[in-house]
DNA sequence: CGTGCCTTTGAGAAATATCAAAGCCTGTGG
DNA sequence: CCACAGGCTTTGATATTTCTCAAAGGCACG
Protein backbone atom coordinates (compact mmCIF):
# COMPACT_ATOMS: atom_id res chain seq x y z
CA UNK A 1 0.00 0.00 0.00
CA UNK A 2 1.63 3.34 -1.07
CA UNK A 3 1.77 6.13 1.39
CA UNK A 4 -0.51 8.90 0.59
CA UNK A 5 0.57 12.22 0.47
CA UNK A 6 -0.38 15.30 2.09
CA UNK A 7 -0.05 17.63 -0.50
CA UNK A 8 -2.28 16.02 -2.24
CA UNK A 9 -5.44 17.18 -0.28
CA UNK A 10 -4.75 19.94 1.47
CA UNK A 11 -6.50 22.31 -0.42
CA UNK A 12 -9.89 20.74 0.92
CA UNK A 13 -11.93 22.19 2.50
CA UNK A 14 -11.84 19.65 5.72
CA UNK A 15 -8.09 20.64 5.85
CA UNK A 16 -7.46 24.02 5.06
CA UNK A 17 -7.07 25.03 8.49
CA UNK A 18 -4.95 22.21 9.56
CA UNK A 19 -0.90 22.01 9.68
CA UNK A 20 0.54 19.65 7.16
CA UNK A 21 2.02 17.66 10.17
CA UNK A 22 -1.51 16.48 11.09
CA UNK A 23 -2.75 16.26 7.45
CA UNK A 24 -0.39 13.75 7.32
CA UNK A 25 -1.23 12.16 9.95
CA UNK A 26 -4.32 11.55 9.51
CA UNK A 27 -3.89 10.08 6.53
CA UNK A 28 -1.91 8.03 7.72
CA UNK A 29 -4.70 6.50 9.19
CA UNK A 30 -6.66 5.91 6.74
CA UNK A 31 -6.83 2.97 4.11
CA UNK A 32 -7.67 3.85 0.62
CA UNK A 33 -10.39 2.28 -1.42
CA UNK A 34 -11.29 2.17 -4.62
CA UNK A 35 -15.00 0.96 -5.48
CA UNK A 36 -16.14 -0.22 -9.01
CA UNK A 37 -19.14 2.04 -10.79
CA UNK A 38 -22.31 0.59 -9.33
CA UNK A 39 -20.41 -0.95 -6.01
CA UNK A 40 -21.58 0.27 -2.60
CA UNK A 41 -19.46 1.49 -0.37
CA UNK A 42 -21.83 0.88 2.81
CA UNK A 43 -25.44 -0.26 3.30
CA UNK A 44 -28.00 1.20 4.76
CA UNK A 45 -28.90 0.01 8.71
CA UNK A 46 -25.58 -2.05 8.76
CA UNK A 47 -23.15 -0.99 11.88
CA UNK A 48 -21.47 2.30 10.72
CA UNK A 49 -17.76 1.16 11.04
CA UNK A 50 -15.96 3.30 9.43
CA UNK A 51 -16.43 6.95 8.21
CA UNK A 52 -15.14 8.26 4.57
CA UNK A 53 -13.81 10.94 2.28
CA UNK A 54 -14.17 10.84 -1.38
CA UNK A 55 -11.33 11.41 -3.30
CA UNK A 56 -12.70 10.80 -6.45
CA UNK A 57 -15.69 9.79 -8.44
CA UNK A 58 -19.43 10.62 -7.19
CA UNK A 59 -21.54 8.81 -4.58
CA UNK A 60 -24.84 8.72 -5.06
CA UNK A 61 -26.99 8.74 -1.21
CA UNK A 62 -30.00 5.89 -1.74
CA UNK A 63 -32.98 4.92 0.53
CA UNK A 64 -35.17 2.08 -0.01
CA UNK A 65 -38.64 2.02 1.46
CA UNK A 66 -40.20 -1.07 2.92
CA UNK A 67 -41.86 -1.95 -0.63
CA UNK A 68 -38.70 -2.09 -2.23
CA UNK A 69 -39.07 1.85 -3.67
CA UNK A 70 -35.51 3.43 -3.73
CA UNK A 71 -35.19 7.30 -3.32
CA UNK A 72 -32.22 8.95 -4.10
CA UNK A 73 -31.17 11.17 -1.67
CA UNK A 74 -28.38 13.09 -2.95
CA UNK A 75 -24.93 13.31 -4.84
CA UNK A 76 -21.75 13.63 -2.94
CA UNK A 77 -19.14 15.39 -4.85
CA UNK A 78 -15.15 14.22 -4.78
CA UNK A 79 -13.76 16.27 -1.56
CA UNK A 80 -16.86 15.38 0.97
CA UNK A 81 -17.09 13.90 4.06
CA UNK A 82 -19.60 10.91 3.87
CA UNK A 83 -20.84 7.79 5.85
CA UNK A 84 -20.30 9.96 8.89
CA UNK A 85 -22.99 8.18 11.51
CA UNK A 86 -21.57 9.68 14.29
CA UNK A 87 -21.75 13.36 13.34
CA UNK A 88 -25.50 12.07 13.29
CA UNK A 89 -25.65 10.64 16.74
CA UNK A 90 -26.11 7.08 15.23
CA UNK A 91 -24.40 3.88 15.08
CA UNK A 92 -25.78 2.40 11.62
CA UNK A 93 -25.67 4.42 8.33
CA UNK A 94 -28.93 6.03 7.92
CA UNK A 95 -28.23 4.97 3.95
CA UNK A 96 -27.11 3.64 1.07
CA UNK A 97 -23.89 4.91 -0.17
CA UNK A 98 -23.23 3.92 -4.07
CA UNK A 99 -20.69 4.46 -6.55
CA UNK A 100 -22.31 6.19 -9.40
CA UNK A 101 -19.26 5.72 -11.34
CA UNK A 102 -15.63 4.21 -10.46
CA UNK A 103 -14.92 5.80 -6.81
CA UNK A 104 -11.51 6.59 -5.18
CA UNK A 105 -12.76 6.69 -1.37
CA UNK A 106 -10.07 6.93 1.89
CA UNK A 107 -11.75 5.27 4.65
CA UNK A 108 -11.17 5.46 8.35
CA UNK A 109 -12.55 3.37 11.44
CA UNK A 110 -15.24 5.75 13.35
CA UNK A 111 -13.16 4.50 16.37
CA UNK A 112 -11.19 7.58 15.60
CA UNK A 113 -13.90 10.01 15.10
CA UNK A 114 -13.80 11.15 18.65
CA UNK A 115 -9.87 11.76 18.79
CA UNK A 116 -9.93 13.26 15.13
CA UNK A 117 -13.21 15.55 15.98
CA UNK A 118 -11.19 16.94 19.82
CA UNK A 119 -7.21 16.83 18.76
CA UNK A 120 -7.72 18.36 14.94
CA UNK A 121 -9.03 22.46 14.59
CA UNK A 122 -11.54 22.56 12.20
CA UNK A 123 -12.58 19.14 11.86
CA UNK A 124 -15.50 19.02 13.72
CA UNK A 125 -16.61 22.32 12.49
CA UNK A 126 -16.15 21.26 9.05
CA UNK A 127 -18.25 18.14 9.33
CA UNK A 128 -20.88 20.00 11.02
CA UNK A 129 -20.99 21.94 7.44
CA UNK A 130 -21.14 18.75 5.91
CA UNK A 131 -24.09 17.77 8.14
CA UNK A 132 -25.80 21.22 7.26
CA UNK A 133 -25.28 21.09 3.58
CA UNK A 134 -27.26 18.14 3.35
CA UNK A 135 -30.16 19.09 5.82
CA UNK A 136 -30.51 22.15 4.16
CA UNK A 137 -30.90 20.35 0.66
CA UNK A 138 -32.97 17.89 2.12
CA UNK A 139 -35.23 20.37 3.83
CA UNK A 140 -35.02 22.32 0.27
CA UNK A 141 -36.49 19.06 -1.22
CA UNK A 142 -38.91 18.42 0.97
CA UNK A 143 -40.50 22.32 0.28
CA UNK A 144 -39.60 21.22 -3.07
CA UNK A 145 -42.44 17.96 -3.06
CA UNK A 146 -44.36 19.78 -1.37
CA UNK A 147 -45.47 22.67 -3.05
CA UNK A 148 -44.00 22.25 -6.78
CA UNK A 149 -45.26 20.56 -9.53
CA UNK A 150 -43.08 17.69 -10.95
CA UNK A 151 -42.17 19.92 -13.78
CA UNK A 152 -40.71 22.44 -11.49
CA UNK A 153 -38.86 19.77 -9.17
CA UNK A 154 -37.25 17.83 -12.19
CA UNK A 155 -35.88 21.26 -13.48
CA UNK A 156 -34.62 21.88 -9.77
CA UNK A 157 -33.02 18.34 -9.13
CA UNK A 158 -30.82 18.97 -12.68
CA UNK A 159 -30.12 22.57 -11.73
CA UNK A 160 -28.84 21.03 -8.62
CA UNK A 161 -26.83 18.14 -10.31
CA UNK A 162 -25.52 20.48 -12.82
CA UNK A 163 -24.35 23.24 -9.96
CA UNK A 164 -22.73 20.72 -7.44
CA UNK A 165 -21.17 18.50 -10.08
CA UNK A 166 -21.19 20.09 -13.33
CA UNK A 167 -18.72 19.89 -15.94
CA UNK A 168 -18.11 22.67 -18.70
CA UNK A 169 -17.79 21.25 -21.87
CA UNK A 170 -17.93 23.03 -25.41
CA UNK A 171 -21.51 21.36 -25.69
CA UNK A 172 -22.72 22.99 -22.85
CA UNK A 173 -22.57 22.24 -18.93
CA UNK A 174 -22.78 18.52 -18.76
CA UNK A 175 -23.49 16.51 -15.37
CA UNK A 176 -20.49 14.51 -14.38
CA UNK A 177 -22.01 11.06 -13.96
CA UNK A 178 -24.17 8.72 -15.35
CA UNK A 179 -27.72 9.88 -14.84
CA UNK A 180 -30.81 7.80 -16.22
CA UNK A 181 -34.67 8.56 -16.41
CA UNK A 182 -35.11 6.30 -13.66
CA UNK A 183 -32.77 8.14 -10.97
CA UNK A 184 -33.98 11.37 -12.03
CA UNK A 185 -37.60 10.56 -11.53
CA UNK A 186 -36.58 8.70 -7.91
CA UNK A 187 -34.83 12.02 -6.94
CA UNK A 188 -38.17 13.66 -7.47
CA UNK A 189 -40.28 11.29 -6.37
CA UNK A 190 -41.70 11.11 -10.13
CA UNK A 191 -41.78 8.07 -13.07
CA UNK A 192 -39.36 7.79 -15.76
CA UNK A 193 -42.11 8.02 -18.33
CA UNK A 194 -43.12 11.72 -17.03
CA UNK A 195 -39.06 12.38 -17.21
CA UNK A 196 -38.84 11.08 -20.61
CA UNK A 197 -41.49 13.90 -21.97
CA UNK A 198 -40.09 16.40 -20.00
CA UNK A 199 -36.66 15.86 -21.45
CA UNK A 200 -37.63 15.22 -24.58
CA UNK A 201 -39.84 18.35 -24.55
CA UNK A 202 -36.69 20.84 -23.45
CA UNK A 203 -34.67 19.44 -25.83
CA UNK A 204 -37.22 20.23 -28.28
CA UNK A 205 -37.16 23.85 -26.99
CA UNK A 206 -33.07 24.08 -26.98
CA UNK A 207 -32.79 24.09 -22.92
CA UNK A 208 -30.85 20.81 -22.60
CA UNK A 209 -29.73 17.70 -24.75
CA UNK A 210 -29.70 14.35 -23.63
CA UNK A 211 -28.12 11.62 -24.85
CA UNK A 212 -28.07 8.20 -23.09
CA UNK A 213 -27.31 8.35 -19.49
CA UNK A 214 -26.13 12.29 -20.08
CA UNK A 215 -27.40 15.24 -19.77
CA UNK A 216 -25.86 18.63 -21.51
CA UNK A 217 -27.43 21.59 -20.19
CA UNK A 218 -27.31 24.71 -22.82
CA UNK A 219 -29.60 27.00 -21.26
CA UNK A 220 -29.11 27.60 -17.86
CA UNK A 221 -30.94 30.72 -17.82
CA UNK A 222 -34.63 28.75 -18.94
CA UNK A 223 -34.26 25.96 -17.01
CA UNK A 224 -33.97 28.18 -13.59
CA UNK A 225 -37.13 29.63 -15.35
CA UNK A 226 -38.93 26.45 -15.26
CA UNK A 227 -37.38 24.86 -11.82
CA UNK A 228 -39.22 28.40 -10.31
CA UNK A 229 -42.12 27.79 -12.49
CA UNK A 230 -42.30 31.04 -14.77
CA UNK A 231 -43.09 29.18 -17.66
CA UNK B 1 -35.33 37.05 37.22
CA UNK B 2 -35.89 33.92 39.43
CA UNK B 3 -33.08 31.76 39.33
CA UNK B 4 -33.59 28.23 37.55
CA UNK B 5 -33.13 25.30 39.53
CA UNK B 6 -30.96 22.52 38.48
CA UNK B 7 -33.12 19.67 39.73
CA UNK B 8 -36.32 20.28 37.37
CA UNK B 9 -34.04 19.43 34.34
CA UNK B 10 -31.50 16.80 35.32
CA UNK B 11 -33.95 13.83 33.80
CA UNK B 12 -33.55 15.84 30.16
CA UNK B 13 -31.30 13.81 28.48
CA UNK B 14 -29.10 16.55 27.61
CA UNK B 15 -28.11 16.84 31.12
CA UNK B 16 -28.54 12.98 31.99
CA UNK B 17 -24.39 12.55 32.35
CA UNK B 18 -23.83 15.46 33.69
CA UNK B 19 -22.68 16.79 37.41
CA UNK B 20 -25.41 19.00 39.10
CA UNK B 21 -22.78 21.49 39.43
CA UNK B 22 -21.83 22.05 35.55
CA UNK B 23 -26.52 21.99 35.09
CA UNK B 24 -26.39 24.55 37.66
CA UNK B 25 -23.70 26.21 35.46
CA UNK B 26 -25.50 25.79 32.52
CA UNK B 27 -28.67 27.39 34.13
CA UNK B 28 -27.20 30.24 35.58
CA UNK B 29 -26.12 31.35 32.10
CA UNK B 30 -29.20 31.14 30.78
CA UNK B 31 -32.00 33.60 30.10
CA UNK B 32 -35.84 32.09 30.25
CA UNK B 33 -38.23 33.29 27.80
CA UNK B 34 -42.59 32.84 27.74
CA UNK B 35 -43.72 32.53 23.95
CA UNK B 36 -47.31 33.16 23.41
CA UNK B 37 -49.01 31.20 21.39
CA UNK B 38 -48.84 31.97 17.78
CA UNK B 39 -45.72 33.77 18.08
CA UNK B 40 -42.34 33.23 16.64
CA UNK B 41 -39.38 32.28 18.72
CA UNK B 42 -36.79 33.15 15.61
CA UNK B 43 -37.40 33.73 11.96
CA UNK B 44 -36.16 32.07 9.19
CA UNK B 45 -32.78 33.86 7.58
CA UNK B 46 -31.95 36.18 10.22
CA UNK B 47 -28.75 35.59 12.37
CA UNK B 48 -28.47 32.87 14.46
CA UNK B 49 -27.60 34.56 17.56
CA UNK B 50 -29.07 32.19 20.27
CA UNK B 51 -29.79 28.58 20.69
CA UNK B 52 -32.99 27.47 22.68
CA UNK B 53 -34.42 24.85 25.10
CA UNK B 54 -38.16 24.30 24.91
CA UNK B 55 -39.39 23.59 28.63
CA UNK B 56 -42.68 23.32 28.27
CA UNK B 57 -45.16 23.89 25.25
CA UNK B 58 -44.97 22.65 21.42
CA UNK B 59 -42.80 24.48 19.22
CA UNK B 60 -43.80 24.21 14.87
CA UNK B 61 -41.31 24.15 12.85
CA UNK B 62 -41.92 26.36 9.22
CA UNK B 63 -40.24 27.16 6.05
CA UNK B 64 -41.66 29.57 3.87
CA UNK B 65 -41.23 28.81 0.00
CA UNK B 66 -40.36 32.41 -2.37
CA UNK B 67 -43.92 32.58 -3.04
CA UNK B 68 -45.38 32.47 0.17
CA UNK B 69 -46.41 28.84 0.74
CA UNK B 70 -45.96 27.50 4.12
CA UNK B 71 -44.02 24.26 4.94
CA UNK B 72 -44.17 22.70 8.13
CA UNK B 73 -41.09 20.62 8.92
CA UNK B 74 -41.62 19.03 12.08
CA UNK B 75 -42.81 19.26 15.73
CA UNK B 76 -40.93 20.21 19.41
CA UNK B 77 -41.85 18.58 21.83
CA UNK B 78 -40.42 19.33 25.62
CA UNK B 79 -36.99 18.84 26.67
CA UNK B 80 -34.87 19.04 23.38
CA UNK B 81 -32.62 22.26 21.90
CA UNK B 82 -33.83 24.15 18.56
CA UNK B 83 -32.38 26.71 17.18
CA UNK B 84 -29.47 25.13 16.92
CA UNK B 85 -27.82 26.51 13.72
CA UNK B 86 -24.17 26.22 14.75
CA UNK B 87 -24.65 22.52 15.37
CA UNK B 88 -25.24 22.99 11.19
CA UNK B 89 -22.55 25.07 10.83
CA UNK B 90 -24.57 27.71 10.13
CA UNK B 91 -24.88 31.19 11.05
CA UNK B 92 -28.52 31.83 9.90
CA UNK B 93 -31.60 30.28 11.35
CA UNK B 94 -32.51 27.45 8.49
CA UNK B 95 -36.16 27.86 9.47
CA UNK B 96 -38.72 29.27 11.25
CA UNK B 97 -39.99 28.21 15.33
CA UNK B 98 -43.31 29.31 15.97
CA UNK B 99 -44.94 28.82 19.61
CA UNK B 100 -47.98 26.13 19.03
CA UNK B 101 -48.97 27.11 22.17
CA UNK B 102 -47.62 28.93 24.84
CA UNK B 103 -43.87 27.90 25.38
CA UNK B 104 -41.55 28.36 27.97
CA UNK B 105 -37.95 28.40 26.81
CA UNK B 106 -34.13 28.42 27.69
CA UNK B 107 -32.46 30.63 25.77
CA UNK B 108 -28.53 30.87 25.88
CA UNK B 109 -26.49 33.37 23.33
CA UNK B 110 -24.56 31.65 20.59
CA UNK B 111 -21.79 32.66 21.52
CA UNK B 112 -21.40 30.01 24.39
CA UNK B 113 -22.12 26.97 22.51
CA UNK B 114 -18.64 25.78 21.43
CA UNK B 115 -17.85 26.29 24.79
CA UNK B 116 -20.45 24.07 26.09
CA UNK B 117 -19.82 21.62 23.60
CA UNK B 118 -16.51 21.22 24.90
CA UNK B 119 -16.31 22.08 28.37
CA UNK B 120 -19.64 19.73 29.41
CA UNK B 121 -19.31 15.32 28.68
CA UNK B 122 -22.16 14.78 26.23
CA UNK B 123 -23.74 18.28 25.30
CA UNK B 124 -22.07 17.71 21.89
CA UNK B 125 -23.13 14.23 21.66
CA UNK B 126 -26.67 15.31 22.77
CA UNK B 127 -26.98 18.10 20.03
CA UNK B 128 -25.62 16.01 17.30
CA UNK B 129 -28.55 13.41 18.63
CA UNK B 130 -30.67 15.62 17.95
CA UNK B 131 -29.80 16.57 15.54
CA UNK B 132 -29.49 13.24 13.67
CA UNK B 133 -33.14 12.24 14.76
CA UNK B 134 -34.60 15.47 12.54
CA UNK B 135 -32.25 14.27 9.89
CA UNK B 136 -33.60 11.15 9.75
CA UNK B 137 -37.67 12.32 10.35
CA UNK B 138 -36.66 14.63 7.03
CA UNK B 139 -35.63 11.86 5.39
CA UNK B 140 -38.38 9.51 5.97
CA UNK B 141 -41.07 12.72 4.49
CA UNK B 142 -38.72 12.95 2.02
CA UNK B 143 -39.15 9.42 0.99
CA UNK B 144 -42.95 9.39 1.92
CA UNK B 145 -43.94 12.38 -0.25
CA UNK B 146 -41.80 10.46 -3.17
CA UNK B 147 -43.56 7.27 -3.30
CA UNK B 148 -46.57 7.81 -1.06
CA UNK B 149 -49.74 8.90 -1.84
CA UNK B 150 -51.82 11.29 0.30
CA UNK B 151 -53.54 9.13 2.22
CA UNK B 152 -50.57 7.54 3.82
CA UNK B 153 -49.00 10.66 3.87
CA UNK B 154 -51.44 11.93 6.05
CA UNK B 155 -52.17 8.41 8.17
CA UNK B 156 -48.49 8.94 8.49
CA UNK B 157 -47.87 12.37 9.81
CA UNK B 158 -50.98 12.05 12.51
CA UNK B 159 -49.40 8.96 13.71
CA UNK B 160 -45.70 10.63 13.76
CA UNK B 161 -47.47 13.76 16.01
CA UNK B 162 -49.72 10.95 17.85
CA UNK B 163 -46.40 9.13 19.03
CA UNK B 164 -44.08 11.86 19.49
CA UNK B 165 -46.31 14.22 21.11
CA UNK B 166 -49.34 12.14 21.98
CA UNK B 167 -51.29 12.24 25.26
CA UNK B 168 -53.54 9.65 26.42
CA UNK B 169 -57.19 10.52 27.53
CA UNK B 170 -59.90 8.79 28.32
CA UNK B 171 -61.39 9.23 24.47
CA UNK B 172 -58.45 7.67 22.73
CA UNK B 173 -54.61 9.06 22.37
CA UNK B 174 -54.54 13.03 21.91
CA UNK B 175 -52.04 15.19 19.84
CA UNK B 176 -51.18 17.83 22.45
CA UNK B 177 -51.12 20.70 20.31
CA UNK B 178 -53.70 22.79 18.45
CA UNK B 179 -53.74 21.13 14.94
CA UNK B 180 -55.88 22.34 12.08
CA UNK B 181 -56.47 20.82 8.71
CA UNK B 182 -54.42 23.40 7.02
CA UNK B 183 -51.65 22.67 9.00
CA UNK B 184 -51.72 18.39 8.30
CA UNK B 185 -51.76 19.73 4.37
CA UNK B 186 -48.52 21.99 4.88
CA UNK B 187 -47.02 19.04 6.31
CA UNK B 188 -47.72 16.43 3.59
CA UNK B 189 -48.16 18.47 0.89
CA UNK B 190 -51.54 18.59 0.35
CA UNK B 191 -54.74 20.96 0.61
CA UNK B 192 -56.77 21.37 3.37
CA UNK B 193 -59.83 20.39 1.31
CA UNK B 194 -58.32 17.13 0.82
CA UNK B 195 -57.17 16.60 4.33
CA UNK B 196 -60.47 17.64 5.29
CA UNK B 197 -62.31 14.72 3.31
CA UNK B 198 -59.69 11.87 4.62
CA UNK B 199 -60.32 12.82 8.06
CA UNK B 200 -64.21 12.97 7.75
CA UNK B 201 -63.94 9.60 6.37
CA UNK B 202 -61.90 8.15 9.08
CA UNK B 203 -63.85 9.66 11.79
CA UNK B 204 -66.98 7.51 9.92
CA UNK B 205 -64.65 4.23 10.17
CA UNK B 206 -63.95 5.12 13.67
CA UNK B 207 -60.24 5.45 13.20
CA UNK B 208 -60.31 8.88 14.88
CA UNK B 209 -62.18 11.93 16.25
CA UNK B 210 -61.74 15.37 15.79
CA UNK B 211 -63.16 18.53 16.80
CA UNK B 212 -61.69 21.81 15.40
CA UNK B 213 -58.12 21.92 16.04
CA UNK B 214 -57.80 18.76 18.21
CA UNK B 215 -57.35 15.05 17.11
CA UNK B 216 -58.11 11.92 19.29
CA UNK B 217 -56.43 8.70 17.68
CA UNK B 218 -58.96 5.66 18.63
CA UNK B 219 -57.71 2.83 16.31
CA UNK B 220 -53.92 2.92 16.09
CA UNK B 221 -53.33 -0.08 14.04
CA UNK B 222 -56.00 1.01 11.50
CA UNK B 223 -53.98 4.33 11.47
CA UNK B 224 -50.65 1.78 10.81
CA UNK B 225 -52.61 0.26 8.58
CA UNK B 226 -53.42 3.20 6.53
CA UNK B 227 -50.13 5.15 6.84
CA UNK B 228 -48.44 1.34 5.34
CA UNK B 229 -51.30 1.81 2.45
CA UNK B 230 -52.78 -1.58 3.04
CA UNK B 231 -56.13 -0.65 3.06
C1' DC C 1 -74.36 38.05 19.24
C1' DG C 2 -71.52 39.08 15.49
C1' DT C 3 -67.20 38.28 13.08
C1' DG C 4 -63.43 35.60 11.76
C1' DC C 5 -61.41 31.52 11.42
C1' DC C 6 -62.12 26.57 10.75
C1' DT C 7 -64.46 23.01 8.49
C1' DT C 8 -67.49 20.41 5.17
C1' DT C 9 -69.12 18.98 0.70
C1' DG C 10 -69.77 18.98 -4.22
C1' DA C 11 -68.58 19.34 -9.12
C1' DG C 12 -65.29 19.78 -12.56
C1' DA C 13 -60.50 20.23 -14.17
C1' DA C 14 -55.74 19.21 -14.39
C1' DA C 15 -51.61 16.91 -13.54
C1' DT C 16 -49.42 12.77 -13.48
C1' DA C 17 -49.31 7.77 -13.11
C1' DT C 18 -50.05 3.40 -15.33
C1' DC C 19 -49.89 0.24 -18.93
C1' DA C 20 -48.48 -1.28 -23.47
C1' DA C 21 -45.53 -1.52 -27.27
C1' DA C 22 -41.73 -0.60 -29.83
C1' DG C 23 -37.16 1.66 -31.08
C1' DC C 24 -32.42 2.32 -30.13
C1' DC C 25 -27.74 2.40 -28.19
C1' DT C 26 -23.70 -0.07 -26.53
C1' DG C 27 -20.89 -3.36 -25.09
C1' DT C 28 -20.08 -8.41 -25.65
C1' DG C 29 -19.02 -12.57 -27.53
C1' DG C 30 -18.80 -15.22 -31.42
C1' DC D 1 -16.43 -7.39 -37.77
C1' DC D 2 -21.13 -8.44 -36.98
C1' DA D 3 -25.12 -9.89 -34.54
C1' DC D 4 -27.37 -10.05 -30.31
C1' DA D 5 -29.01 -9.11 -25.64
C1' DG D 6 -30.13 -6.17 -22.21
C1' DG D 7 -30.88 -1.99 -20.55
C1' DC D 8 -32.35 2.63 -21.66
C1' DT D 9 -35.63 5.53 -23.92
C1' DT D 10 -39.73 7.17 -26.48
C1' DT D 11 -44.53 7.70 -27.36
C1' DG D 12 -49.44 6.96 -27.12
C1' DA D 13 -53.81 5.90 -24.88
C1' DT D 14 -56.15 5.55 -20.69
C1' DA D 15 -57.01 5.74 -15.75
C1' DT D 16 -56.76 7.92 -11.33
C1' DT D 17 -55.55 10.81 -7.89
C1' DT D 18 -55.74 15.05 -6.18
C1' DC D 19 -56.30 19.91 -6.74
C1' DT D 20 -59.15 23.92 -7.62
C1' DC D 21 -62.96 26.65 -7.06
C1' DA D 22 -67.41 27.68 -5.06
C1' DA D 23 -70.63 27.92 -1.49
C1' DA D 24 -72.26 27.35 2.92
C1' DG D 25 -72.43 25.76 7.86
C1' DG D 26 -70.54 26.13 12.59
C1' DC D 27 -67.74 26.99 16.53
C1' DA D 28 -65.43 30.15 19.70
C1' DC D 29 -63.94 34.32 21.27
C1' DG D 30 -64.38 39.03 22.07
Amino acid sequence: MKKLDASVVRSLPLFAQMPLSDIQDILDLARPRLVPAGQSVFEEGTEASHFHLLLDGHIRVERLTPDGDRVVSFHIPPGQLFGIAKALGRDVYPATAVAALECLVLVWPMTLWTRFSTEYAGFAQEASRTVGARVTEMHTRVLEMATQHVEQRVAAAILRMMQQNGRPTEDGIEIAFPITRKIVSDMTGSTLFTVSRLLSAWEREGVLVSRRKHIHVHNVAALERLAAGQS
